[in-house]
DNA sequence: TAGGCGTGGGA
DNA sequence: TTCCCAAGCCT
């Protein structure tokens, strides 16, 4: 075993997820005869693609090209995303924008509002300024090759690929999740990720077909998705069965391997939730630069490493005002760390002046039947939730 | 280069 | 409860 696999099983068995005995088989020969993957693997793989893909909204039917923009704007919602989290929004995006164009012509705020809650938020302002870009510098209409996708925000080594093969044809290899997954288990790969990422990519690009490319990287997702999945793949079921050296080894379920990740630490918040007599609710808009950026928000406190000291929490309130702190706090997940947060809730006058520290410009009031519309991201739906519970209102 | 960057569902 | 995961990009 190589050292990187070594450390990466002695990793996870240190935070007690792989059994000791789970570590993965060095010398162990095929069982199965095997036949290496290929063109004919390349075949099998289309036919199973052919009979077993999935039907996706910014799906057109196998062998035909589909809309550079419905592909553009699927890719950038499916990235780090489900599927079943991206319809609704694909959905909603096309209808309100149906054409690079029109996206252009909105507003950031009006798309960061209508991504409100599916996350990763600098892909709706690299998406508002990728169209801009489009419209500015390519006519509107998107570049087929992957060298100028990558100059466009937003688009990275695997997007820029994966438009150019199956909006444009363009035998081109992108390698998501899922291809790194099914290519590891094809060809046995004991690298960890991701120092594999270099191996991974030329061995899928070996298999990249000349005609139907864009199919090819398809099929490869969806097989990733449905048979060879991270747990418990269906290799009975799997149409490379036979071309799989993962398989024939028996360690398909344990490939791909992973470098060991860090803790997540927990930060602490203090929210303040502005109650106005006539049944607003004070909001402000974030920086427009990192977690949230440029998202709405309940005024809060710096979150920091330390729980916040209840005394400390009328001196920074973004209203002079009579506090009281809701029972309970709210828990929310991050990517890097888990937010703690307390709320504070206070009912204003319609008249009342802000403190100078709660950032005034970026403050706006919003009636509380329009908060479902207004685009909070669900960090913020739950604070406001919670905030409210057992409020009077007009 | 490794860490920042959301969310919700499932084991 | 906790962890992992899902069509990555940017710095």
């Amino acid at each position: 075993m190589s050292a990187v696999a070594e450390k990466a099983i002695v990793g996870k068995a240190v935070r007690g997820k792989t059994p000791a005995g789970k570590a993965v088989p060095t010398h162990r020969q095929p069982q199965l005869p095997l036949r290496p993957a290929g063109a004919e693997t390349v075949r099998e793989l289309l036919a199973w693609y052919d009979a077993e893909r999935r039907h996706l909204p910014w799906r057109y039917a196998p062998r035909r090209k589909a809309d550079p923009y419905r592909v553009w704007l699927s890719e950038i919602m499916l990235q780090q995303t489900t599927v079943k989290a991206v319809i609704p929004y694909f959905q909603k995006f096309v209808a309100l924008w149906p054409t690079v164009t029109a996206l252009a012509a909105a507003s950031q705020d009006d798309v960061l509002q209508q991504w409100a809650g599916l996350g990763y938020y600098s892909r709706a302002r690299n998406l508002k300024a990728c169209a801009d870009a489009i419209v500015r510098d390519f006519g509107g209409v998107f570049p087929s090759n992957e060298k100028d996708l990558r100059t466009l925000p937003g688009i990275g080594p695997y997007t820029a690929a994966a438009i150019a093969a199956i909006a444009f044809g363009v035998r081109a290899t992108p390698v998501d999740g899922n291809i790194e997954r099914v290519v590891s288990r094809l060809f046995a790969v004991r690298q960890a990720l991701p120092k594999s990422k270099p191996e991974i990519s030329r061995l899928a690009a070996t298999l990249t077909p000349t005609r139907r490319p864009g199919d090819y990287a398809q099929a490869m997702m969806d097989l990733g998705a449905q048979v060879c999945t991270p747990k418990k793949p269906s290799c009975l079921m799997c149409p490379l069965q036979q071309d799989c050296a993962a398989n024939a080894q028996g360690i398909a379920e344990l490939l791909p391997l992973k470098a060991a990740k860090t803790a997540r630490p927990t930060r602490f918040g203090l929210a303040y939730l502005v109650l106005r007599e006539d049944g607003a609710v004070l909001l402000r808009r974030r920086p427009n630069s990192g977690l949230l950026g440029g998202m709405l928000e309940v005024p809060s406190s710096p979150w920091g490493d330390t729980p916040p000291i209840a005394k400390d929490a009328t001196r920074s309130a973004p209203v002079s005002a009579s506090w009281w702190q809701v029972p309970g706090d709210v828990v929310h997940v991050f990517t890097h760390f888990r937010l703690q947060c307390v709320v504070h809730r206070a009912l204003v006058p319609v008249d009342v002046a802000l403190t100078f520290w709660a950032d005034q410009e970026r403050c706006q009031w919003v009636h509380r039947r329009d908060l479902n519309a207004a685009g909070l991201p669900s960090v913020m739906r739950k604070l406001v939730a919670h905030g409210l519970q057992d409020a009077a209102f007009k």
